[in-house]
Order: structure tokens, then sequence, then C-alpha cells
DNA sequence: ATCCTCCCCTAC
DNA sequence: TAAGGTAGGGGAGGAT
């Protein structure tokens, strides 16, 4: 909550105490039932968060005190074996040895979590909540601008009888079946109602001649909506045919035709739609539940403009946001878990103005000026020892200033969208591009050693990236290698083994730290020289990116062949000979090797710079790859991994990619699904007809720590000796209390893009 | 058939 | 003293 709030969002400074508080409460109410997921709107409880949401201390104190009994709910899907098996995966493919220890470890106690029933009723915390939710706000809607907007004054209203704005003008015919199951469904209204009657004659009508529809989660609930519908003489219905729909029928509620069935859906009542919804119901009336709710608080029915359904991103500067929380069940099972919470995001924000380097035209800011959008992130003082526990004080941004995986992601992140707002600046000035074309595509890999950039004296020696920092001595460390040198792989150190491991391969090993800015600024010099040579730029990674270099290949191909065609065979191979110079400009400017593959598509290129490696430039053309094939295993393909090779494997009895090639299609999507299936099928001949992917907007903002919760029994205290991962957790406030850091670091990166959330979803494990 | 939800998988 | 983070594709299976 310490960083400036982005000039952007009108609302910003409410916005992320809300969502803090939003998030955190939602981490203490989601366990017992299934309201959480549609959760959305957080717009309206921020801008109202003042007054309706619980303060944080409040929230926090109560959110994580269900009842003991309550928490099995949360093992319903208890991911004890799945989190292991996500270890066994091990995040580096290489850290075989201990995910395999890992993975036996989890089958010792926690084989089969009974799946216990979700409890039915609502936690205090859930209520409140859920009453959070529900909050309506007098926030101007930006799209009803453009639509009537009505006094407010008693009429029951005509106010709809401009169906321009809302309504549809075209009529179609009903269904037979859904007719009479209206029908039938107002028989059933018109029992409830009388049977209980709560309301007295003269507001007895308020609702009448509406005909309504529920869709989705909604606060107060579809039953408590439902009554008042009924209560004051409106309409229920609980089904809803499109056909209905989209020809909603307009006339007045004071209408009321007591022999008359009434057969349209006059407005759908929600608080959350999903995408596909908001499609559907574009052209109807969609109002929130308080529409309802105020309404009969105010004796009189109270125009429905005036609550009309928003989602997150409308035309202005309000921004979608989609909330997304999760967090791995840390209940009675006391395992490892990860908890994590996170925002899908429903649309991008309109770039901000003072974040936009004013670099010209597509090339990256220098590294001399790096993006305000994603800073280094400060590091505490270590002197932190003292209370060094998970629930301190500043314990994440120090987790995360240490996690290679953590800055992984960040400079991904980072990279993506410096190469979208390069792009768009390009597109804006006059950078005229050719239609497109897949001529050319390549990939380009940063090869490792920025480490020994500055220490040439090491070249030539095992080294090995890792936290350990004591030159020898701790035969014990369980420090992780991030990277070995091509030397030290000759010791048969791999990526991903321990430091201990690795020790005993090579007593003299070289141990050089992480240096993640020093990273970050050659990741920036990197693609600084790609993007001044390609026509497209994809980032993969911090040293890897997928560039289009048709134009360029095409442009220069004064000489007869095609220099992506199969039979091109020449001496002169343009893309090659563009690769190579790019190669040199990047050891210029960084002092590392890159490597460079070349090839039509992006599988083939994918698969070209491993040939490609150590230090060279590989363009493979399919010949090539055809008779590559048999020496190929499913696995060496972009996006197949541990789990296809074995799915290919158990059903397919192979994952040579020859053999595999030999495979019907049908085949291969029974083996691995439909789009799995197709895409492999189409791999092995070639074919990959994927475009970069430059401009993609982010979708969600994530926050994932892995943590272990509980005294460890007997049996964990043998694992533990095996293995240190897991933050541990002792006993419900501390873990509060990292949850409600995680929110704050979700908050944050929320902020830091200027991006405001818009539901929340749960997610366990 | 198409959706939604809850995951699993993959990559760096 | 070690830091197994995260975004996004996609499948299974249920609801509509
Ligand atoms: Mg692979």
């Amino acid at each position: 909550m310490v960083s400036p709030r982005t000039p952007t969002s009108s609302n910003s400074s409410a916005l992320f105490e809300s969502d803090d508080t939003f998030l955190e409460a939602l981490v203490g109410a989601v366990l017992p039932g299934d309201v959480i997921p549609q959760a959305n709107n957080a717009e309206e409880t921020v801008q109202n968060q003042p007054e309706t949401l619980p303060s944080p201390n409040e929230a926090s104190s109560s959110s994580l005190e269900p009842p003991p009994c309550a928490q099995p709910a949360w093992n319903a899907y208890s991911s004890i074996g799945r989190v292991d098996e996500q270890e066994a995966q091990s995040i580096d493919s290489s850290s075989k040895a201990q995910s395999q220890l890992l993975s036996k470890h989890s089958h010792l106690g926690q084989d089969y979590e009974p799946s216990l029933p979700e409890l039915e009723s609502p936690t205090p915390a859930q209520s409140r909540y859920k009453r959070a939710y529900s909050v309506s706000s007098d926030d101007e809607h930006p799209a009803l601008a453009h639509s009537p907007v009505h006094a407010p004054d008693n009429r029951c209203t005509d106010s709809y009888l401009d169906p321009d704005t809302y309504g549809a003008s075209r009529f179609g015919g009903f269904g037979e079946y859904m007719r009479r199951k209206r029908a039938k469904l107002q028989i059933q209204n018109a029992e409830m109602g009388g049977t209980t009657p709560t309301v007295v004659a003269s507001t007895s009508k308020l609702f009448s001649g509406l005909s309504i529809y529920i869709n989705g989660w909604t606060e107060p609930s579809v039953q408590e909506l439902r009554k008042l519908i009924v209560d004051y003489g409106g309409v229920y219905h609980a089904y809803i045919d499109k056909k209905t729909l989209v020809c909603v029928m307009q006339f007045s509620p004071h209408a009321h035709f007591p022999g008359m069935i009434t057969a349209y859906s006059t407005h759908i009542i929600t608080c959350s739609l999903t995408p596909a919804k908001v499609r559907e119901f574009k052209h109807m009336k969609v109002v929130r539940p308080e529409w309802l709710v105020q309404s009969v608080k105010a004796g009189f029915l109270l125009p429905w403009q005036d609550f009309i359904f928003v989602t997150g991103g409308r035309v202005e500067s309000a921004q979608g946001r989609l909330a997304q929380i999760s967090l791995k069940d840390f209940a009675a099972s006391k395992q490892s878990t990860d908890i994590a919470q996170g925002v899908g995001l429903a649309r991008q924000n309109p770039p901000c103005p003072d974040k936009i380097p004013s670099t010209p035209l597509p090339r990256l800011p220098s590294p001399q000026t790096p993006s305000p959008v994603l800073s280094p992130r400060v590091l505490p003082d270590p002197a932190w020892s003292a209370e060094h526990t998970s629930m301190a004080p500043g314990f994440i941004a120090g987790y995360y200033a240490n996690s290679r995986l953590h800055h992984l992601s960040t400079w991904k992140a980072e990279l993506r969208t410096l190469v979208t707002e390069a792009q768009e600046r390009a597109e804006r000035g006059d950078v005229h591009r050719v239609s497109e074309s897949t001529a050319g595509k390549g990939e380009s890999k940063q090869h490792d050693g920025a480490g020994l950039v500055s220490r040439p004296h090491l070249r030539g020696k095992p080294v090995v990236v890792c936290h350990s920092q004591h030159a020898q001595g701790g035969a014990s460390s369980t420090s992780e290698i991030a990277s070995a040198s091509y030397e030290a792989r000759g010791f048969g150190i791999k990526n991903g083994m321990s430091l201990q491991q690795a020790r005993k391969l090579c007593p003299d090993i070289v141990m050089i730290p992480y240096e993640f800015d020093k990273y970050r600024e050659l990741s920036l010099k990197f693609y600084t020289i790609l993007m001044s040579c390609v026509d497209d730029l994809q980032a993969v990674s911090v040293d890897e990116a997928l560039i289009d270099v048709t134009s360029t290949v095409a442009q220069s191909k004064v000489v007869p062949t095609g220099v992506d065609e199969e039979n091109d065979c020449t001496s002169t191979d343009i893309a090659k000979e563009l690769a190579e110079d790019m190669r040199t400009q990047i050891k210029a400017a960084t002092g590392c090797e890159a490597s460079i593959g070349i090839a039509s598509n992006i599988m083939l290129a994918r698969l070209a710079t491993r040939r490609a490696k150590p230090a060279g430039s590989f363009h493979l053309r399919l010949a090539a790859f055809t008779d590559l094939l048999p020496s190929l295993d499913i696995q060496d393909l972009h996006g197949f991994g541990r789990a296809a090779r074995e799915k290919a494997c158990e059903k397919l009895g192979t994952s040579n990619l020859g053999e595999l090639a030999g495979r019907s299609k049908a085949a291969l999507c029974d083996a691995l699904g439909n789009s799995m299936g197709e895409t492999l099928y189409n791999a092995v001949r070639g074919v990959d007809e994927r475009k970069l992917e430059s401009d993609k907007p982010r979708k969600s903002v994530s926050c994932d720590i892995n943590v272990r919760i509980g005294f460890p029994s007997h049996l964990d205290q043998r694992m533990l000796t095996h293995t240190q991962y897991g933050i541990r957790f002792e006993n419900d406030d501390q873990v509060e209390a990292f949850i409600h850091q995680m929110s704050e670091e979700v908050a944050r990166r929320l902020d830091s893009i200027s991006v405001k959330g818009r539901s929340l979803l749960r997610s366990r494990s």
C-alpha cells in the first residue's frame, strides 16, 4: 500500500486497499461453498470500501477462523498428491534427483485425502464478505451516458419503452417446450407468493409486469431475489431461452393483466457475467440486484437504468479486471502446499502516458533508462535474520529478491510489455509493414555465461550459479544450481542439482552468485538489438525470443532462390547471414554468445536452436527435419513435456517422433487430446501455423508461493532432512499474516500496471 | 455443441 | 543461506 497511485484510475487511492482487504476477506471466506468463483464487481466494492468493507484487521482476524471442522471443506480437492507431483516435475527440468525423492515422500501419508462434503452454511466471515459484494454504488455509469436517464420519479416506468437502447426490436417464436416451462414456473411462483405473503397490498405490485431472469451468482442469493420478485408481483424465470431474450418485449409494469401469462423476460439480474454471457446479453437489460432491493426499500420501482450491470471494462477509463485468488489448502493435513493470490485481467489498460519511454520507433528503451513499469525491487536489509520468519514483514519481498524463478516471470512480463509498447509506437509511426507472410522465423537465445562476462578469469573452469556464498565448507548445502557452465556439465553437473551433489561430482567447483540486475540489463541490450533487426518479436524469456525476419530476408532476396524454401541449398543463406550478424552485435553489446535457430515456422525454429547451440546459428529445413525425426522424442517439441511423453508411451507405445509420424491424427488426438494431438500430427510433418504473439495483453496477475503448513510429523521430519523446501507455518496467525502479505503483493503489482481487479476467482491447492 | 469450472501441464 | 514463480494452453466432465 505504499506504492504511488497511478494517475489513470480516478479512484485508485481507494482501490488497492480495497482490493487488498477484499482478497484477504476472500481467503477466509472461500472455504465452504461455491459462491466465490463468480463474485466480482470489485469496482463497486472498491468504491464503497470505506463504509462497507471490514477493516483489514477485522477481516484478518476472522477470515481464518472458521471452526476446524470447516477446514476439511478445503480439502475436497486436497492437492497433496498433486502438489508433490508438481514438485516431482520440478521447475528446472533437470532437478530430477531431488524431485523423485519428493515424489516418493508424497505417497507416504497423504495418498487419499477423503473428499468431504462441502459445508452449506456460510461462516460469519463469509457473510460479511458477501455483504461487501452487495454494496451498490452511486458511481456514474459511463455506459449510460448515451442512454436515456430517467428522473427518479415514482412511475413504475414507461422507462423501457425505448427499445433502442437495450431492448431488441426483433421478434421470434417461442419454443413450445420453453413456453410451457415458463408457464409452469409462473404457477409455482404464484403459489409461492400466495403462501408466503410478506407484503401488504399497496406495495405488493411493485414488480408487476416484470419478468425477471437471474443469471449466475448474485448477492442476495437467487432464492432471496426470487422471493422478492414474487412477493412484489413480478415473475421469476429460472430458465432462459435465447429467443425469448433476444426478443425482449417491453411493456409497462402497470399494465397488469391477471389472466395473462407473462412470457417475456424483461430483465436479467446478475452480479457476474462470464464473457460469453456478456456477449449473449449484450442487447438485454442487465441489471444488478440492488435494483430490486432498493426499489423495495424505496417503496416504488426505481429506474432500472440506475442499476445497469456494468462489466469491468467499459469504453472509458473503467478498466475491467478480474481478480483471482487461490490458496493451496493449508488445512489439517499439514503438508506442502502453495498459496496463491491473483487477479485476472479483463482487458488491458490504455497505456499510461508517463510510462511510455520516449524512445523513438521500434527500439526498446535503453537499459540505462529502465522502464518504470517494473523497477527492480528493493531488497530488505539482510539483518532481518533476527525475526526471520515467514510472516515477518517484508518476507515476501526478500523471498522474491532471491528467487530466480520470480525474476524469470517478472522479466518476461516486463519484456512483453516493452515489446508491445515498442510496436505500438512503431505502428503509430509510419513504419510500413508488408502483409504477413511466414517465410522466415527465428529463435534467438542468449547463451548463458552472463556471470562470466565480468569474470573472464573463470572462463574455461567449472562454474555454477547458485545461492551459496560460502566458498567451500558447508558440504550440506541444498542450494540449487541454477546454471552450470559447460565445463561443469562435463563433470556431470546438471542444472537443478543441489550444490551438495555438485560438490561431490566436482569438489573444485566454482560458485558465483546470482546477479539479477545484471541479467536484466543484458537482456535489455539483447532485446534492443533484436528489435532493430526484425519485423516482429515475441518475448519468450529474459534470454530468448522468437523473431520474424521475413521481410528482411525476402527483401535481400535478390538472389533467385528462396531462403526459407526447402529447396534452397545454395551457399548464400541470407537468413543465416543475418543471424550471424545479429550474433556479432549481441556479442559486442553484451559479451555473451547467442544461438539462433532459423526455420520456416516456430516449431522448426525452436528445434533449430538446439542445433545452433552452443554459440552458433542453424537453419533447419524441412528435409533435414524429416531426416531428424527418428532421433527426436515427443518431449523435444515445445509444449510437450513429461506427461505428454508418458501418455504417448502408454497409449501409443512410443514417444519417438519417427514412429509417431506414422500414426493417424485420430490416434494422436485420442491419446493426447484434440488440440495436442493435432499439434503433434502437424509437427511431425513440419507444419506449424502459429503466428508470433507479440501483442497479447496480459490476462492475470497472481502471487504464488510454495509453503508448508503445520508441525512436521515424524514422517515429515524425515522428509525435511532431505528437502529444505518449504516455508513453514505453525499456526493460523502465521498463515494469515502471510496471505495478507500476498494480497498486498498482488495489489502492488496491479498498481504497477495501472490495472484494477474486477472479480475474484478461487483456486486451491 | 458450447459453455464453465477446476484443475493439470508446460515453459522459462 | 535458501527462496519450487507464474502466465497461459488445454483437457475432463458437468451444466445448459
Ligand atoms: Mg518439450
